[in-house]
DNA sequence: TATGAGATCAACT
DNA sequence: GTTGATCTCATAC
């Protein structure tokens, strides 16, 4: 079943959770969601919390968007918009575990360890070949397609990786027991 | 296993 | 000028 922003036009602590354990494909390519983490509007660690700016404007838009920032200048990391405009929450995909597309997957990350293709939110958006260039697409068209989870999955929870400010929140969730994750819980 | 450096950019002081 | 929602490689223990 697609996901509609309907799913996401509702409370990131309450989305976040349910995240796990969906299909995330972008041009094809991805897998299941196995980690990732809620940043709310009123959280010191969220980059929305200063303010409207010309990076983080997609999260003071509608739910149902993608969030996509560089990260210490290197990197890529995605994130899918929550709650109402202008609430300006959003929940930072951190790991999936790769399903479809592993031979380009490989290719795009010079890695043949399929646990390292996409365990942290860095690696992930390497390999799906996620940019700044997506940055406000919308999550229900192509490219891409989201999937609800089969069945209800075990979830852990814990501390969020690599924050100063609010950093004993625990709004890390993981999929228990998964080889996938960036780190263990 | 663990700690450190380098890459490199936007926001903030 | 400093800091960060990171990753990789190198060197040390």
């Amino acid at each position: 079943m697609t996901l509609t922003r309907d799913f996401f036009a509702r409370s990131v602590h309450e989305v976040a959770p349910e995240l796990i354990g969906a299909t995330l494909l972008f041009d094809g390519i991805g897998g299941e969601i196995v980690e990732l983490e809620a940043y709310h509007h009123t959280d010191p660690a969220a980059h929305s919390y200063g303010g409207l700016t010309p990076r983080n404007a997609v999260m003071f838009g509608p739910a149902g968007f993608a969030y996509v920032y560089r990260s210490y200048g290197i990197h890529w990391c995605l994130n899918f918009v929550c709650e109402q405009e202008g609430s300006a929450s959003a929940v930072l995909i951190r790991a999936l575990r790769p399903r479809t597309g592993l031979k380009v997957m490989r290719r795009r990350r010079g890695l043949s360890d399929e646990r390292l293709l996409c365990s942290g939110p860095g690696r992930l958006c390497q390999a799906l070949k996620i940019t700044g260039s997506h940055n406000g697409l919308a999550l229900d068209a192509p490219p891409f397609e989201l999937s609800a989870r089969p069945a209800l999955p075990d979830i852990v929870v814990g501390v969020r990786v690599g924050i100063t400010k609010a950093a004993e929140k625990p709004w890390r969730y993981g999929l228990a027991g998964s080889p996938f994750l960036s780190k263990r819980f």
